[in-house]
DNA sequence: CAGGTCAATGCGGCCC
DNA sequence: GGGCCGCATTGACCTG
């Protein structure tokens, strides 16, 4: 992201930072409230902080009782690793069946499922953004596995690596943009 | 340890 | 300009 951060309330100004430098622990201090560095149910240290599954249970507490005191000491001189959030498996569940009903989020749509899911906004749009992209390559698999059955396992046609894709590309059947566009509200 | 998974990052493009 | 998108890639973590 080259972008400036988001809205001024937004917790995670994940942007504004240089590559590999992201931390969960800006996601804790930064977004505190809503940051969620979540396990499926098991521990595993980041950071030098262990953490684990709280199921649905509100992050925050986790945050106030287990969020270590950044050390007294202006900065630390070690860059800081990378960190991945694992979200819960019922954070994951519940954006699933979101993106099963649909693709696309609305700013609105989108806040309040962040909120409802304990997590940022950005989290929520960068878990919809990987997941359509996953779906395509799915598909985009399928559909090469196909052509190479329906061609006597032949090889399909690696000189034209675009074809594939221009057919994904008409058969994709989201519409990105389309709230963005007509001025679409969400419906609930 | 190689390979897979997946959240996060970077970049270019589009729209308003 | 700001925000979102797709896409490629990175890096932490998991698994066989």
């Amino acid at each position: 992201m080259s972008r400036s951060p988001p809205a001024p309330q937004q917790p995670i100004p994940a942007s504004s930072r240089p590559r590999t430098s992201f931390l969960i622990q800006d996601i804790l201090w930064d977004g505190a409230e809503r940051g969620a560095r979540l396990d499926r149910g098991r521990s595993r240290g980041i950071l030098g902080v262990t953490l684990w599954d709280f199921g649905d249970a509100p992050v925050q507490s986790y945050l106030a009782g287990c969020d270590p005191p950044l050390p007294a000491s202006p900065r630390p001189p070690k860059p800081p690793k990378r960190s991945r959030a694992a979200f819960s498996h019922s954070q994951v569940i519940e954006l699933e069946r979101k993106f099963s009903h649909q693709k696309y989020l609305s700013a609105p749509e989108r806040a309040h499922l962040a909120r409802n899911l304990q997590l940022t906004e950005t989290q929520v749009k960068i878990w919809f953004q990987n997941r359509r992209y996953k779906t395509k390559r799915k598909q985009v698999t399928a559909e090469l596995a196909r052509s190479d059955t329906a061609l006597g396992g032949h090889k399909g046609h690696p000189e034209l690596p675009g074809a594939s894709l221009l057919a994904l590309r008409a058969t994709w059947p989201y519409l990105p943009c389309l709230y963005y566009l007509h001025g679409w509200s969400p419906s609930w």
